[in-house]
RNA sequence: GCGGCUGUGGCGGAAUUGGUAGACGCGCAGGCUUCAGGUGCCUGUGUUCUUCGGGACGUGGAGGUUCGAGUCCUCUCAGCCGCACCA
């Protein structure tokens, strides 16, 4: 240290001081100061938190949690931005007085450890666990302040122990259960997917084209909880966007069941519907392929050959080819007819792959007059189209269209007459087949009314050739004839979900097993929890053959019934590993339970997590499955609250150089390593933070990060050690004048400022700015007074802790010799935060003309007066009368002239 | 088609409740220190006109409300994300 101060005072050679830093041999040097802190972190064990019932000191507890990370190869630079932002939360609750519980582990099991086993035949958890030495030791190196003594990997017995007590409580509930289905079977993988895997008809790991297979599978129940994972949405602190796409996937649609009769084979057909307004429109049925019946109805018909054809074709149809919403519509007739329950017509029955056997009851009541894809079936096959509601009643149809509706076809029909000017306003309605037949098709006589297709449904909207109900708008007469049929018995009012039952189980060996077993008496029968867990055997073989490799797996199969002793087999499917993470974040809270998943009372002394941080990428999968689980088992009651993360956060995607998504194919990947090694850690969670917003998409730029480690980390140092022998104490000085109170007020500024965006916004950019600011304050006063340099100092080593974490402890105990995070977080002093002075803005008609300064709370009048007597206004003046004067205090003065 | 989001300098981005548009960083230009430097430090940097006083224009576009609009309202254009023949 001595040497270091010598050889800047021989360069410095006593001008302006901010020359000494400069040739001071002494520099900042990460690779000294990250490991120094971390060791000292590791050995103290500083972030550990107790559960002890003591451990409730008063202070409020705060539960910060990332999303699990799957841990292969090395962490990439997604995982350095989530575990920034998770522990700047972190260190921020610590230091404002929360007991925080910040805790990590590891996603386990998964396929590519398998694959990666298939290929090499290494073994899935040797592969795991040396990833898992990786991302520990990064985490350890990127310095995030983690309790360690929770650490846990889902692979562990001690841990799928519990994995496989939560699917026996489930199962006990009847929320577990196994019934053959269609279900998404991917032929690349080996196994099958959940819904929510399928993206495009593909495989959302490998891309492969889906299959469907019929295949017994386990299912967990969520549609039981569809009503409550949409209500409880209102309740929680989640991004929109995130919301919203939950929302979408449960798909609660609300309508009514109407039953459709076929009486010559004494059927009857229900089908859902949003419309039930429009059941006079109904003019044909359709069928799915998929439907059981659809055989049956042919045979002994004329069309019973051309079924089989098409039903043969379409179920053996690329998923995404059939899935094209643009593709023209097909189908054939099923020679049977079915009752309209309302006009008692006989109508035709259709198969046709536009209708879907997964939603509703894989049947529909068609309504051409008034549904887009029933209207285009409807002309392929010339079927009748029946006008049934009518927009906009008596008063002129198009005042109720016309705004907007340029695109929509039904402002050019609901104009009637081609006369009215409102229908030559709609433009490019030309390619549309409805606008062709709108003009002539105004008039309500039914029937070559194809109109309203496409009409918005609104209150507007009335009933027309609806029999008893015409004449109600359409919500009364949605009420009004679903009413009539419930009387009738031949339907009710319903509510349907997009929402699938969660598919758990999968045909591979890496994965939790499931804990039943076959029994040739007894039937299906759940291990008993006293023999949890089932472990998962070692094979030879990992290759996927249409079944679990575990089959092959005969000592470990064959295995003893737990009810009456004979001769069983063992369940071989796996647990999908999203089970798994389903609740890890229960489990953190105690972690070291070996007689239960938790204790009860612990889970209530940290549940909810209160901040959840991670990707969008898990929006659907994980968040809502973590949100069934949660509500399961809190009506089990083994634990107390109704969701599992109070607050989320999506951080945004790190982009490559060129501005794409890093990937190998793109060759902009930028792995977080060397750039740690090369920097810093500091530098690296600085510059990931200070490069944008956090929960948007931004691109790496080497550049950035360089003005982050010069403007940022290495000048604070230089101050701290400067500064670190002017000196003893970093209070605030009492009385500073000059350019003294200029830096104080300045640090008070941004303790004020980095306060609030770090608490409230996560606006962690501009918090890093502000401490850049202020450190730009300091050093542009390099001869004001040493104490009111070493308090502003202090003050951005103390702010910048939760960011950079090592250079922050070291800049602070240069100049103190204390530990910065057993700080209290620092207060702004009120009386700093405002200036006796201020710059007012003086406008003209709203045109800044002059800016002067003003005394802090000033009256409006010398304000007033200030502004007019200016330079600037009175040159903008020049005679012209004053009509007004608009006086914000402390901000600006506004001449209005005329 | 439905739902959600974003448009601001050469670039990433600031702008709290309607009140100085462009904080901070990068880049660029000039200067200082240095044997030298890709280090450090200082200054400048929206566009444009200028008689060097200053003026005009400027937040995707067009209107509107207001003393005053990046911010609020209406319409519109472009891009991104999610879902999608969901009855």
């Amino acid at each position: 240290m001595a040497r270091g101060w010598d050889l800047r005072r021989l360069g410095g050679g006593g001008s302006r001081s901010n020359l000494p830093a400069a040739v001071s041999e002494r520099r900042y040097d990460p690779k000294q100061i990250e490991p120094k802190w971390q060791e000292i972190w590791k050995r103290e064990r500083t972030w550990e938190v107790s559960n002890s019932p003591d451990g409730g000191d008063g202070r409020e507890k705060s539960y910060v949690l990332e999303m699990l990370p799957y841990p292969s190869g090395e962490p990439h630079i997604g995982h350095l931005k989530n575990y920034s932002v998770g522990d700047v939360i972190a260190h921020f609750h610590r230091r404002i007085g929360r007991r925080v519980l910040h805790p990590m582990g590891y996603d386990a099991f998964g396929l590519p450890a398998e694959n990666n086993a298939i290929k090499t035949g290494v073994h899935p958890r040797e592969a795991t666990n040396r990833s898992i030495a990786t991302f520990r030791e990064a985490f350890h190196r990127w310095g995030i302040s983690i309790d360690w003594s929770r650490e846990f990997a889902t692979h562990e017995p001690s841990y799928y122990r519990w994995t496989q007590w939560i699917f026996l409580k489930l199962l006990e509930r009847d929320l577990a259960y196994k019934k053959t289905a269609a279900v998404n079977w991917c032929p690349n993988d080996q196994t099958v997917l959940a819904n929510e895997q399928v993206i495009d008809g593909r495989c959302e790991r490998c891309g492969a084209e889906v299959e469907v297979r019929q295949l017994e599978q386990w299912f967990f129940r969520i549609t039981d909880y569809a009503d409550r994972l949409l209500d409880d949405l209102d309740a929680i602190d989640w991004p929109t966007h995130v919301k919203a796409m939950q929302r979408n996937w449960i798909g609660r649609s609300e309508g009514a069941e109407v039953v459709f009769r076929c009486e010559e084979l004494g059927i009857d057909y229900p089908v859902f519907t949003t419309r039930p307004d429009t059941l006079f429109g109904a003019t044909f049925f359709v069928m799915a392929p998929e439907h059981p019946d659809v055989f049956r109805l042919a045979e002994g018909t004329s069309h019973e050959r051309a079924v089989h054809e098409y039903v043969n074709r379409s179920l053996t149809e690329a998923p995404e080819l059939r899935g094209a919403t643009d593709k023209p519509k097909t189908g054939v007739p099923l020679g049977r007819t079915v009752t309209n329950p309302v006009t008692n017509e006989q109508i035709p029955m259709f198969v046709s792959d536009y209708v879907l056997m997964e939603y509703g009851t894989g049947a529909i009541m068609a309504v051409p007059a008034h549904d887009q894809r029933d209207y285009d079936f409807a002309k392929a096959f010339d079927l009748p189209i029946r006008q049934v509601v009518s927009a906009g009643g008596g008063e002129d149809p198009a005042a109720s269209v016309a705004p907007g509706g340029g695109e929509d076809p039904a402002a050019s029909v609901a104009a009637g007459g081609a006369e009215d000017p409102a229908a030559s306003v709609a433009p490019g309605v030309g390619e549309d087949p409805a606008a062709s037949v709108a003009p002539t098709g105004g008039d309500t006589d039914g029937s070559a009314t194809e109109a309203g297709a496409f009409t918005a449904h609104t209150e507007n909207e009335v009933l027309i050739n609806s029999g008893q109900f015409s004449g109600m708008n359409s919500v009364e007469g949605q009420r009004a004839i679903v009413e009539w049929l419930d009387r009738e018995g031949k339907g009710h009012f319903s509510v349907s979900y997009k929402l699938r039952d969660w598919l758990v189980s999968r045909q591979r060996y890496w994965g939790c097993p499931i804990p039943v077993v076959y029994c040739g008496k007894c039937g299906m029968v759940p291990v008993p929890e006293a023999d949890l867990p089932v472990e998962l055997p070692d094979i030879e073989d990992y290759q996927p053959k249409g079944r679990s490799p575990l089959a092959a797996a005969e000592d470990w199969v064959n295995t003893r019934c737990p009810q009456c002793g004979g001769a069983a087999k063992r369940e071989t499917d796996t647990l999908d590993t999203f089970v798994d993470s389903s609740w890890y974040y229960l489990r953190y809270c105690d972690a070291h339970n070996d007689h239960a998943a938790w204790d009860r009372h612990v889970l209530r002394s940290w549940m909810p997590v209160d901040q959840y941080i991670g990707g969008v990428e898990h929006a659907i999968l994980h968040l809502m499955y973590s949100r069934f689980f949660i509500k399961a088992l809190a009506d089990m009651e083994l634990l107390d609250v109704q969701e599992p993360f109070q607050a989320l956060f999506t951080q945004g995607m790190i982009l490559g150089p060129d501005g794409n998504k890093m990937s190998k194919s793109f060759g902009n990947v930028i792995s977080p390593q060397p750039i740690v090694d090369r920097f810093g850690a500091d530098a690296a969670r600085c510059y990931i933070l200070v490069i944008g917003p956090p929960d948007q998409d931004a691109a790496w730029a080497d550049t950035g990060i360089e003005g982050v480690h010069r403007r940022l980390l290495a000048r604070l140092w230089r101050l701290a050690d400067e500064l670190s022998d002017q000196g003893e104490g970093v209070d605030q000085p009492t009385s500073p004048e000059g350019d003294a109170l200029t830096i104080v007020r300045k640090a008070n500024w941004a303790i004020e400022k980095v306060t609030r965006d770090t608490a409230t916004r996560f606006a962690f950019n501009t918090a890093l700015s502000a401490i850049i600011e202020l450190i730009n304050e300091i050093y542009r006063y390099p001869d004001a007074d040493p104490g009111a340099r070493r308090f502003a100092t202090a003050t951005a080593a103390s702010l910048l802790f939760p960011f950079a974490p090592h250079l922050s402890a070291e800049a602070y105990e240069m100049l103190t010799g204390r530990r910065v995070w057993e700080e209290p977080w620092p207060d702004a002093d009120p009386d700093m935060l405002q200036a006796e002075t201020f710059e007012l803005v003086c406008q003209v008609n709203g045109k800044v003309r002059d800016r002067v300064s003003a005394p802090t709370g000033a009256p409006r009048e010398e304000l007033e007066k200030l502004c007019l007597e200016s330079r600037g206004v009175q040159m903008h003046l020049n005679g012209q009368q004053v009509a007004k004067v608009i006086v914000v205090p402390d901000k600006l003065v506004n001449v209005v002239v005329r």
